[in-house]
DNA sequence: ATGGCTAAACAATTTAGA
């Protein structure tokens, strides 16, 4: 079974690049960020052609999450991050597919730093380490995936030095990274490749993908179920290269059926 | 270091992204 997270950057302007993707990966689930658009502008009837069945929560203009299944209707668990009534944004959804849980979730960017949005970052964070604390002893696999907006170490960026008081990669954020791993959690793509330099964003700016100056930050943590069912954990880096593509890379893992 | 690119809401610029 394939799992996968893209952060696609508007899912209407990007619904060719993510139908071919689709088509091509042919991943069994996919978690989707940066949808930009309401409740009722959501593609259904193109992601259902395509053979899938989907939960989604919109957000005109900005933010927005949706998971999808290849031949299946996902059951949804959960919709919105618990702990904060006040909080509008479509950054949280889970469900339930062929046994496995799935959250897919865009953390806040955070940027400026210092400043409000950087607040509700790291408050966000702080709700998503409650509630991961309760998921991770769920039984069953629990696969946690998406745009973490936090490259956890210094090998996750192409310039360390460049980013260093970034939201991105500022010491509280990168220390809320720790205390989910710290639960027990594993971080997919690393544990498969401890070694390697693996980009998952590039800046639409200054040739980014050209160059290779990407950054590590889309993620897959896994609970103890999940991880014991690993077995590949990759970047789909070309996406990045189609017309009309967006800053993210789908990233996917497989477990074992 | 800075400025550069892209999408969406609007209907020419602004906001946000990372």
């Amino acid at each position: 079974m394939i799992i996968a997270t893209y952060n696609v950057n508007g899912v209407n302007g990007r619904l060719p690049v993510l139908l071919r993707w689709l088509a091509e990966r042919q991943p069994n689930i996919v978690c989707l960020q940066e949808l930009k658009a309401p409740d009722e502008k959501f593609p259904i009837q193109a992601i259902e052609a395509a053979g899938y069945g989907a939960i989604w929560h919109g957000q005109k203009s900005w933010n927005g999450v949706a998971i999808l299944a290849k031949g299946a209707q996902p059951i949804e668990t959960r919709r919105g991050l618990p702990g904060d009534l006040d909080d509008s944004h479509s950054r949280y959804i889970e469900a339930a597919v062929n046994g496995v849980l799935v959250g897919g979730l865009y953390l806040p960017n955070g940027n400026p730093r210092p400043g409000p949005k950087f607040e509700y970052k790291l408050r966000w964070f702080a709700r998503l380490t409650e509630l991961m604390a309760e998921l991770y002893a769920t039984k069953a696999p629990v696969v946690i995936a998406g745009d973490y907006n936090v490259m956890p170490t210094e090998r996750d960026v192409y310039k360390p030095e460049r980013w260093r008081d970034d939201a991105l990669f500022a010491p509280e954020v990168r220390a809320a990274f720790v205390g989910l791993l710290a639960q027990g959690w594993t971080d997919a793509l690393r544990k498969l490749h401890p070694d390697e330099t693996i980009y998952t964003f590039f800046d639409y700016f200054r040739n980014a993908y050209a160059r290779n100056a990407g950054l590590r930050i889309d993620h897959f943590l896994l609970n103890k179920p999940a991880t014991k069912r690993l077995l590949r954990a990759e970047v789909d880096l070309a996406v990045r290269g189609w017309e009309k593509t967006s800053d993210h890379c789908p990233v996917w893992v497989e477990l074992k059926d």
